[in-house]
DNA sequence: GCCCAGGCTTAAA
DNA sequence: TTTAAGCATGGG
């Protein structure tokens, strides 16, 4: 199912320059190999081009809520901690109480609460069937980002994913106004790009890397790679 | 010490 | 329906 989606494509949205921005981004930064995963056997989530086991998936699930306004840095020790203790499995997240599992996530901030929510997601996605976005957003403390990086990155399901990044980097290059719902600046990609998986994957990461890299808060304009590009800084 | 980090929910205006 | 506060650790 999933190499069906790898086929190339017409680009559907003709001279749009969002294909443009993205080759930029690639060749400047290469392949990102999001989402980091543990290695059968492994502790720290290591950067081999996404989950490929079940047991992988749930931690990418787990992931996304770890890093919610979090650096990824913070959620990988947590994850760390959930893999030494042997409990990032379904088993595992659905047995422990809530108090202890908060204990071992206490890195990435904000532990009660993600407690509380990892342990009703793992129950989720424990249950029979496929994950599906509308599942996940029924869920507490899961919203529209993180149901589609689960879905994207875990299940390698077609959905782009919308963050804090991709609102500033394409709002100050006039693509988007950056204060739309979420489902709007997300149509705007769909509706830009091939529906492609694998270019969904790495055009999202890559906004995330250009956002910490140069595109900050006060951006870097000057070390900027699609400065030619943008409305704020090229022209 | 201050600011920020790959959100989401709830209460108040 | 929009805005603000709360959640919390760790790194620059």
């Amino acid at each position: 199912m999933q190499s069906e989606d790898m086929r190339r494509v017409p680009d559907p949205c003709g001279d749009s320059p969002f294909m443009g921005i993205y080759e930029s981004l690639s060749a400047a930064y290469g392949p990102r190999r999001w989402w980091p995963v543990t290695p059968a056997g492994g502790v720290e989530p290591e950067y081999t081009g996404g989950p490929s086991t079940r047991i992988q998936m749930l931690e990418v699930a787990v992931g996304a809520v770890l890093t919610q306004n979090t650096s990824w840095k913070n959620a990988s020790k947590a994850i760390a901690n959930l893999n030494r203790a042997g409990l990032l499995n379904p088993e595992g997240l659905t047995g422990i109480d809530t108090k202890s599992l908060a204990g071992l996530i206490r890195p990435s901030g904000y532990f009660n609460q993600k407690a509380e929510r990892i342990k009703v997601l793992a129950a989720y996605l424990s249950g029979n069937g496929r994950p599906d976005r509308d599942g996940l957003l029924e869920l507490e403390g899961i919203g529209p980002e993180t149901a589609d990086s689960i879905m994207l990155y875990g299940y390698g399901e077609l959905h782009f994913v919308v963050d804090a990044y991709t609102r500033r980097i394409f709002g100050r290059i006039g693509l988007i106004g950056g204060g739309e719902a979420y489902e709007a600046v997300q149509l705007v990609f769909e509706s830009n790009i091939p529906p492609e998986v694998h270019v969904y994957q790495e055009y999202h990461a890559l906004i995330v890397e250009h956002g910490k890299r140069s595109c900050t808060r006060s951006p870097d304009c000057g070390e900027c790679v699609i400065g030619a590009l943008c409305g704020r800084c090229g022209l």
